[in-house]
DNA sequence: GGCTCAGATGTGATCGATCACATGAGCGAT
DNA sequence: ATCGCTCATGTGATCGATCACATCTGAGCC
């Protein structure tokens, strides 16, 4: 640490503003409004300034830029059980939005059963001084830790209604549901079980509420209806039990329980979609290729990704929920004994 | 800023390690030894001092910690195409794993095909100086864009090799394609084709050369390879393509592209595993329930992050790779026409 | 010409922690 | 009793940016 430092070690602190303004002949608030790109600044000025930071491979210090503005330019990301396709690529979405936006992402990954975990994710990301939580994976514990801790941070979920009393959320869950249901209903299906995601789950509980409200605007009465925790093999296992309800057709909570079922369909000696109609939620890119190739319904996560943080830096253009699509494969058709009232649709193509 | 503050305004500015010292009549770097366990202090101070965190609700600056200590505390990561099952889950144990040393994770997901795109990412994740990087779709690309800006960070990545000439990685992928590919070959087969991934991806050459490896380790001709690119679509073409060329078996490099290829089969009029057999690659949770149900290669991706964290940080207790694992299910069995010189193996149980 | 005023730039304090160094207390050896 | 040493704690500088405020310059106006 002495003044003349051994040549040999050219590992030298990086340049910070100081250095560049000594280079670029100009005090270091003028630096850092080049960064911060104030209005008033002489272009040459900026020029000038820009070369130095280039000269020097100058990268400005987030953390001091966090400490000094108390801005930490950061989002924190609350997710549980992320290996799943859902929240993971809603992950990379926010992260992407973010980024745009000069942001950065943290993730703390919760088990979403164990409130101290939550607590754990939470205190973490508060720790960072995050400027924003999106909650990927909403289970109502979740949301009740973060509104019973109270780090005065603003958070919003992707499916379901925020904290906000707007009641705006990226994601609607209840249309895909209808959706879905509507299909079956509109194929001639008259005894339709759901299974649903565990029921903590906001999203799980929007689905299952659109599949009760479709069935209750056709006039039918409550649909059969068991939960499932996201796996194929709870999928599995619901599917059977449904079966033995009697059911013609069966909306899953996700494509992961649709599988299960399709194989329980199998399994039970039962031909689909002729035997059994099944539609899931989400569609995964495999699903296309199960057998039957899966009707589902798809979201735009993406689109819900940038939307989530726009609302969360608080842009204004906040637009309606991202609509649910509805992707008709071949795991739906009419049923084999249609209700007789009413028999005038028609299969579904492709 | 004037003393007599407002008292209708209840948000001061968050305590500070400044605040702590006042409550707890101690100074500041009393405080701050609490924070980093000092060996030596008294624990009736230390006991003092949490008391009045406690009190106060002090929550240490992030920022403010990185800036003085030049340490950021943070690790990187560096994804690509992160809405698949295997990159996800890594996300997920990396960031588990950070999180128990204390560090943040934060990712910065990049277009693996555009350099621009992968220099962005790298540079936003050298400006938050993060300390590491792990690299979880380690393309060649990523990886040379790495070596190229060669910004001072470390990193590793998960599946392959990293620029660390000792060689060692968390998760060794030729193992598990020789694995995979041993077991066909017991089965009797020795007409094999390979799906490979996209051949700039690290993990797709490593399974490439290992189920190359091994058939050249019994003596068999190289095997027919096409390549895909992950998605069960192009496995389905790749299939046909497999098909075409007479094998009995098919390797493919994950399991997205195995269910793609168990499609084909079907479509060809196949049945699998009479007259084909396929075996994948990752164990994806769904895979149990492909029908027939996928025989593939586990890997434990949780251990995998764990240890490159662990590498990363620079902990001595570097174990070597985690073994990956054959899960035999019911896609795999002894061929129709088994080759005429061995034919003392017999098929797989479950 | 002198005045005002906005545009462009500079000066020093500040954010909240750690670092480097100083100091006081306690205790055994000489 | 004094030296020397370790343990326990305190003091002030420091990290690299922004903030608040001061200063300078030149254009426009009477």
């Amino acid at each position: 640490m002495t003044a003349p430092s051994n040549r040999e070690e050219p590992k030298r602190r990086a340049a910070s503003v100081v250095d560049v303004a000594r280079v670029a002949g100009v005090s270091h608030q003028t630096v850092s409004r080049v960064l911060n790109d104030h209005p008033s600044l002489r272009e040459a000025t900026r020029q000038k300034v820009l070369a130095a930071m280039r000269e020097l491979d100058y990268r400005p210090n987030a953390a001091a830029r966090a400490l000094s503005s108390s801005r930490s330019r950061m989002i924190g990301i609350l997710s549980t059980s992320s290996g799943e396709y859902g929240p993971a690529s809603s992950v990379a979405a926010v992260e992407a939005a973010a980024r745009a936006r000069g942001y950065s992402v943290t993730i703390a990954n919760a088990d979403g059963l164990d409130p101290r975990s939550i607590d754990e994710a939470v205190n973490h990301l508060a720790n960072l001084s995050a400027e924003g939580l999106v909650v990927v994976a909403p289970q109502i514990q979740v949301l009740l830790a973060l509104s019973k801790l109270s780090i005065g941070i603003p958070f919003i979920t992707l499916q379901a209604a925020s904290a906000d009393p707007t009641g705006e959320r990226p994601l609607d869950q209840v249309v895909g549901a209808r959706l879905a249901t509507a299909h079956l209903i509109a194929l001639g299906h008259r005894r339709i079980g759901h299974i649903a995601g565990p029921s903590e789950w906001l999203d799980a509980a929007q689905r299952q509420s659109g599949f009760q409200a479709e069935l209750t605007a056709h006039g039918l009465p409550d649909g059969l209806i068991v939960t499932g925790d996201w796996s194929a093999a709870s999928g599995y296992d619901c599917a059977k039990e449904l079966l033995a309800g009697g059911v013609t057709a069966i909306f899953a909570g996700n494509d992961q329980m649709a599988l299960g079922a399709l194989s329980a369909a199998m399994a039970s000696g039962l031909d689909v979609p002729l035997d059994l109609s099944i539609v899931g939620f989400d569609d995964v890119p495999e699903a296309a290729f199960y057998r039957p190739a899966l009707t589902t319904v798809r979201q735009d996560l993406a689109e819900a990704g940038r939307r989530a943080v726009a609302q969360l830096l608080g842009e204004s253009d906040v637009a309606p929920s991202v609509r649910p699509q509805l992707i008709v494969r071949a795991s739906t058709a009419v049923p084999h004994n249609p209700a007789p009232d009413d028999a005038s649709e028609t299969s579904a193509g492709k």
